[in-house]
DNA sequence: CGTTGGCTTGAGAGGGCTCAAGGCCAGTGG
DNA sequence: CCACTGGCCTTGAGCCCTCTCAAGCCAACG
């Protein structure tokens, strides 16, 4: 059974492969559709699969002791997404993902991902570079949580990340942000005074 | 010129290796002996080299507009420490990393690095463990950040690095958890009164 | 045209900040 | 052996940012 995958050079986008090659990832992409609001992944889980976000919009968030959810992850088109830490680790979920609109992704299993590694080695080092590519970005959203207050950390994520903004509600970005809609609310009528 | 690396496997202490393969670890360990104080990376330094702390504290941290200091992370006997955003992107630091004590690190360089991934693989997969979990580790950070209260975050603080804790002084914990070293007092106050 | 979801606004409370002062060592030199 | 010093931690007072709780607004939609 094969999914239609024209788009699949997408993922690996600077990088060349042979027919075989790409017949090797072919095999180990597989397209799979969701519908607005649904939970792709949900807390407690086994994680088998990384995602790739070929269109649509997704996020992954914490849900506290108190019901408050706490967004960690927004992906648009050409992000990956997933529990990462139960997907790392082989434990189960401790995040939902929950798609903002009509997606369409890419899964693949960590099996596949390990079977890629060995066929096609380089893309070992391409699935290392977006890890440290994704560390750093962790390191400097903690260091804006500890050092800016959150008209700033806002106006960052807006400069950062223009074409998620314009995909989410406010209340998924204050959750990201670590305040309430209300804050932000008041952040953004502050703002526009100016 | 060859430093004593009689400690050597203490690095990859899960992993057998050849005495070939030992061989080759050595030639790219480097042994470096630092004081109490000593800046072993400056902001916009050029980052050559992640350290693996074999005994001794250290911390890297970010110094802000105005002078204050936000500290990324410690390092004690058996970790990791870089301005690792600047030793993956080959960019310039924008950490500075201090020793506490008087430490003992083996460094590692970047191409060696590379050299050792193609030499014995499977210490390439070593070190994406280590990564997967350090990021793992900022995420949960990320969230503690961003859903609690400084008091809780001390707590869970003095129970994950209880090691640390006994290392380095209050402030540099304050800096840490991204608050001052006043709310930090009274925070300990509160705790010890009950 | 009423309901619902998302955003805004207001009032009051609280956690953490700033600034300023004081206390407690450990180390040092007379 | 004691006074002094500097580094670190604590305490206090006042303020500000963000939170909570509550209400109101508006556009979309069945």
């Amino acid at each position: 059974m094969k999914t239609d995958n024209s788009k699949i050079k997408n993922v690996f986008k600077d990088m060349s492969f042979s027919p075989k090659e790409i017949s090797i990832i072919e095999n180990v992409f597989h397209k799979v559709t969701f519908k607005k609001g649904d939970l792709i992944i949900k807390v407690n889980d086994s994680v088998e699969y990384q995602y790739y976000t070929l269109d649509g919009c997704l996020r992954s968030f914490y849900t506290d002791e108190e019901g408050k959810e706490h967004t960690i992850q927004f992906a648009i088109c050409d992000w990956w997404i997933s529990d990462f830490t139960a997907f790392f680790s082989d434990s189960n979920a401790i995040l939902n993902i929950e798609t903002l609109r009509d997606s369409v992704l890419y899964k693949i299993s960590k099996e596949d991902r390990e079977l890629l590694y060995k066929e096609i080695p380089k893309i070992e080092s391409f699935f290392r570079l977006k890890l440290e590519r994704a560390f750093s970005a962790f390191q400097k959203r903690i260091l804006s949580n500890i050092s800016k207050p959150a008209s700033e950390r806002y106006m960052q994520f807006r400069k950062t990340y223009t074409n998620i903004e314009r995909c989410v509600k406010n209340y998924h970005i204050a959750s990201y942000l670590g305040i309430t809609t209300e804050s932000l609310s008041r952040i953004r009528k502050e703002l526009a005074s100016k």
